[in-house]
DNA sequence: TTGAAAGCGCTAACAT
DNA sequence: ATGTTAGCGCTTTCAA
């Protein structure tokens, strides 16, 4: 007589139901899992006695014995960035359409808990998994997935040595032009402003730790190149979490640097509150644009120039690349590309004479 | 001789670690799953077996046994709206800390889906399900997990005759002092607006579908009735969603209305937009304050007056009272209220004369 | 179309 | 401290 340890409660089981409706327990699970064949009578014997009794399926056991969960786990950097936020969104409407869920694990951009999450999908016989690697140099993390042949996609950035599908946006082409409309306006001395972590001072031709960021800085710089200025790199401005962006954006406008290029929409952020609290005035003073089209962006005073990204897409063609791969295609890796998008607002104008 | 039916792999089980260290599976489970005793010269047997041939735990089939998933459901309306976004954040962070992992799903605060993907986190087995119900009144999509006594616990919004711990703000007295800043300025035209849906024209004492907007109902007529103001109810417009936040703006300024209460980030959002395509000035021409301390409302131009709400603890809290529950409390339900906060900006000033 | 029996990987009694 | 055995709820051969 099972009991759930949980709550001392008897479940329905097949057994029960097949038992009730006086067929094996074969034949039940087949007319409650609506494979196999059976007769109309039987099927209308089985149905009943499951709800006189109550049935509910228990899709572990059933897990068991296929090997699909019909879950996929996803990792995100934190849900509560609406980047990701929107993103994941994307991938579950995807996932939910095809019958599977989502189980949300945060790794807060640490490689150490992304390991821990895959680890813990994997003991979880999720169907696949999907992760924006905190590491694009290490992609350490992610081997468990790969050795254990789980299916794996990367979202939002690649992965060095990892043959698998990825979904990015097109952050080379974005920042070019991103940078490019800065160029336009007149502008000489731009700054790039990131957080992410970077050893040393940036020089040109650096491996950054995240493909995306990689990609902006790589675009910026060939920008600042193409316009024939001198030595771009040192325009770069990485470690903004540790050093704050506060005192790089201070550092900046005494340094005479006239437009600024946010890395993302945090950094757009908070550079846009330093400037306003230093009484420096956008696009007056200094420019403004950033990556992300964030809601703010568009309600700030000036509204700012941004790159919109292709956020809930990002998310949802993940979720198609690998739901395709636990359907068990065998096709050669597939890199997809999504396009940015500039939106010009009012952040930027020539720089002070 | 097992194989994984996704990949044709064969996965080493405890039995394979048992042989290869020549023990019972029973001693290698114990030394495996850490319960138990086993002697040190076993244990490192064991694990020295597991290293060599690559042993990786099924929690699935500790499940099975256990009755336990350490996974918990959450269902929000829209993961991508901030506010779930947070509160998911808050929540996985109590979970992970005490074991468990999150299984998300969206509702669009429709009751089917609600009711469907309970159905779903139950057949997953999940230890207990975290929802911010989509309907306060009509609760029958939450009968499923109350009847088959997984434990339930309601945030942001509580369901009528489910008996389960809650945690909510306190919308009631938040909507009182957010209203009464309005009324300090001297407004005494003042409307509420909100995209709930209800059927027909709001009238006092009517009751809403999500609790939390009622209550910031009930707290907005309260102050007005307080203040002297006749027939408060006729300054409150819901199906805002139906009607279009936009057309409520304009008819409202045709009202001489001379401020304004927005129900939610969201909607404040709307209505900043609207008047300032409008050309109507904040606060000089009509007040606006709101619900939700978002980014951009202390970003904008004007920058808003709004009732800060406790998200991420809303959702770490329910998942306290979760976990507490999923342990086997079983002390009387427990309905929690978290105080919200009042954030002055520039998006108040009296009414203009 | 239906049934019997084995098995998924693990834990939990119960013995020893 | 260790082993034996049964069982979780389902699907899946294989036979009938």
């Amino acid at each position: 007589m099972p009991v759930d340890p949980l709550n001392g409660r008897r479940e329905v089981t097949v057994s029960d139901v097949a038992a009730a409706a006086k067929v094996s327990k074969a034949t039940a699970a087949r007319v409650l899992g609506g494979y196999g064949a059976a007769s109309e009578a039987v099927r209308d014997r089985v149905q009943a006695a499951a709800d006189e009794l109550g049935y509910h399926p228990n899709a572990l056991a059933k897990t068991m014995t296929t090997g699909r969960s019909n879950s996929i786990g996803i990792i995100v950097g934190d849900i509560e960035n609406p980047f990701f936020a929107q993103a994941t969104r994307g991938a579950a409407d995807v996932a939910k359409a095809a019958g599977y869920d989502l189980i949300l694990l945060n790794s807060d951009e640490e490689a150490d808990a992304e390991q821990n999450a895959i680890s813990v999908l994997l003991a979880k016989r999720v169907d696949g998994i999907l992760v924006a690697p905190a590491s694009t140099t290490d992609p350490s993390s992610l081997r468990e997935a790969v050795e254990r042949g789980r299916p794996l996609v990367l979202f939002d950035r690649v992965a060095d040595g990892v043959d698998v599908d990825t979904v990015v946006a097109d952050n080379l082409a974005g920042s070019r032009q991103l940078t490019q409309v800065l160029l336009d306006a007149g502008h000489r001395r731009i700054a790039f402003v990131s957080t992410i972590a970077h050893s040393s001072g940036y020089r040109v031709g650096d491996r950054l730790g995240s493909s995306s960021v990689d990609d902006r800085v790589r675009g910026f710089v060939g920008a600042l190149a193409d316009a024939g200025i001198d030595d771009p790199g040192r325009f770069v401005h990485l470690n903004a979490r540790r050093d704050g962006v506060d005192a790089i954006v201070r550092r900046l406008i005494d340094d005479g640097i006239t437009g600024i290029v946010a890395s993302d929409s945090l950094i757009g952020q908070a550079a846009f509150r330093k400037m306003r609290s230093l009484g420096i005035r956008i696009p007056t003073d200094v420019s403004l644009v950033a990556f992300d089209d964030a809601d703010w962006t568009s309600l700030s005073a000036p509204a700012l120039t941004v790159m919109s990204q292709p956020i809930h897409e990002l998310g949802a063609e993940g979720a198609r690349l690998l739901i395709r791969r636990i359907a068990g295609d065998r096709a050669p890796t597939e890199h997809v590309v999504l396009a940015q998008r500039l939106v010009e607002r009012e952040s930027v104008a020539p720089p002070p004479a």
